[in-house]
DNA sequence: AATGAATGAGCTTTCATTCAT
DNA sequence: TATGAATGAAAGCTCATTCAT
């Protein structure tokens, strides 16, 4: 019973119960897929009785489609905070943009269940995928960017920045894959190291 | 209404009914998604009565087994016939396997949407999460050898056999997840420049 | 269809619901048998929608225990009401039991109908022959009380206690079936005359 | 599986066919009750197709009217047998046919279950309840025919036949409810000395 | 006469949604 | 706003029956 992260049941704003059922959401899609997560259980992952949902979210269509925005926004809220803090230099950008991907608080089997439980109906549910599609192109033009200014620096002739970013940006999603299918072999730090040794490869005077 | 392409309605093999209903679930996936696949459907995509799936069935979660075992044991038989027609050495055979994965009837959002509906309901079924990494364990292992052959061969010293395979596997799955997800601007060409560039980047004496 | 005679739909304690629930089962059973009894008819008899049953009684099996449950606890309540309001010997409150098995409310078609739709089920459904073993142990017993009593008052020397409540109930049971089989030439009076005799016959002293 | 108790299950004719699925059908009575047997189990049972039962019965409800009259049938034949057997005089006759409900091989609980099944369903199904109540009445006019007997000739003056009749026959229905309902505590002595105990006390010079 | 795959009506059950309080 | 009982459509599954062989 994940009651009570919020002041009192009966006079949190709004905003305030969006958020607690958006949580519950995620906690649900996690432990029970898309198809398991009934809108009961997420009234009562949120201690919340059983009509809330709707009142908030009018369906459960809605419900998901805004538990999607609020994980796609969350992931580009720490990738953009990542971005401000890292280094200066465009491969100090890069290189804590792929870290990001392997943290801990990302790289985490229940959160990886919720990405993987969209991209799974994606094909079958229009707007997931027109929403991670777009989401993803934002990624890609960010990473895009910062390959091209590191193809610059580095005078690189022969590497393609798009061909740089779509290698990287589908090695980490295929590494969330393993994290969420094999989790018992799974191996951070080999992780980390398919990814450096990607970069060390491709742009040798900036990661070596 | 695919009406049957078997003999009549009240004549056919036991095994046949099976793979035919196997086919018609993998459509519906691929259109619906699990969550969305009702057995009536999957009955009426082959053109047979209501009763019929849980008759070769018994249970729907029997029938999605099933067609987990069917898909994997499909790429799996793919995956061999590479390996057996492809070139003598390790390099040609992870070419072959890499360009397996990105060949048009592999690489194709209706199979990979079948594919990403199991991943995304892998953390709560725990019987696809171990058949998606039983079948994951055999490939690595494959792939893990070919490059420990090459590393030999050429003498890499700094290079780790393990990261590879995994920076290699991860590539192809992540690039499956933009075709399925980014159709639009998939581009066959740069997915595989992506691998070739890797490969090349890793393994320069063998690729270039 | 007996429309609610309870408020509105919409209001309506837990337990009123559950008991109009049972009502509304001992009725269709007593129709249709326990096989013929459905959730909807059951549901459509209360007046009330379909998914209702399953919302208050979880299961059909569950609805059915319980229907027996208060079907066995109604007469074990008339059972102790007689005991209490009949005469002070235990020949007044043994006649007055016997008396109660063929009361009109109690010996008549519709009831009897539930109970010998429970008994011929018990074969099959061990709960239904633990509960119905279970009361019958507890009406034997006090049935077996009085006779002992009633032997050591009348000092009847050859007779047996168990035998006799053996007797009386089994033929109490066994005119409820005639009763129920043969409700045309089923006449009461015959049937009092029956345990009459049989009292007369076996305590002369108590019941001439 | 019962196979072959017939000589083949090829060439057996087109009664023993349905002798054969008749025993079937009285055992999964036993085992399933009424609404828990299935046309395809009673066929198992039998050790024969699906198809069968409908081949030789037409339809489930035919299949089980057939059965509930091979079942009185094979009482009735049991009962005149009796009936031929026993002494000359209209006690002996009586007290054999008693004796005869309590025999193993009449009141034994899975015989008894099929028996129970149908009164179970009798109130539902008025061909079962018409049938049952037609073979009754068979009965009792037997047991009803040696009471007068028996009361002319020991001028049992105050005793009336039909009386007599129902207390008879209710007892050993009643006492077969206690063989179902409680075998654990079953007593086979302890219902022949309640029948006894009941016939001594109201036809005390014939059975003491 | 026998088989057993196929049919499809009908059942139990689940669950998103509604609504009186 | 919040509650939670009620609704009813839709799902999975069973099984009597049919029918090609």
């Amino acid at each position: 019973m994940a009651v009570a992260e919020v002041k009192s049941n009966r006079t949190a704003s709004k905003e305030a119960r969006r958020q607690q059922l958006i949580q519950a959401t995620i906690k649900c899609i996690s432990k029970r897929g898309i198809g398991g997560t009934t809108m009961s259980e997420v009234a009562s992952e949120a201690g919340l009785s059983q009509g809330i949902v709707n009142l908030h979210f009018k369906s459960k269509d809605n419900l998901l489609n805004e538990t999607l925005r609020w994980v796609a926004e969350e992931y580009k809220s720490q990738f953009e905070k990542t971005l401000e803090k890292s280094g200066p230099g465009p491969e100090d950008k890069l290189l804590a943009l792929m870290e990001l991907d392997l943290r801990p608080s990302v790289c985490d089997r229940h959160k990886l269940a919720v990405w993987f439980a969209f991209w799974g109906e994606a094909k079958a549910v229009p707007t997931y995928q027109r929403m991670c599609d777009a989401y993803d192109r934002e990624y890609d033009e960010v990473i895009g960017r910062l390959c091209e200014q590191i193809i610059k620096d580095g005078g690189y002739q022969a590497i393609d920045a798009r061909t740089v970013t779509e290698a990287l940006s589908s090695m980490t999603d295929g590494l969330w894959l393993s994290c969420l299918i094999s989790p018992k072999s799974w191996d951070r730090q080999i992780a980390r190291d398919a990814v450096h040794g990607y970069l060390r490869a491709v742009f040798p005077k900036h990661f070596e």
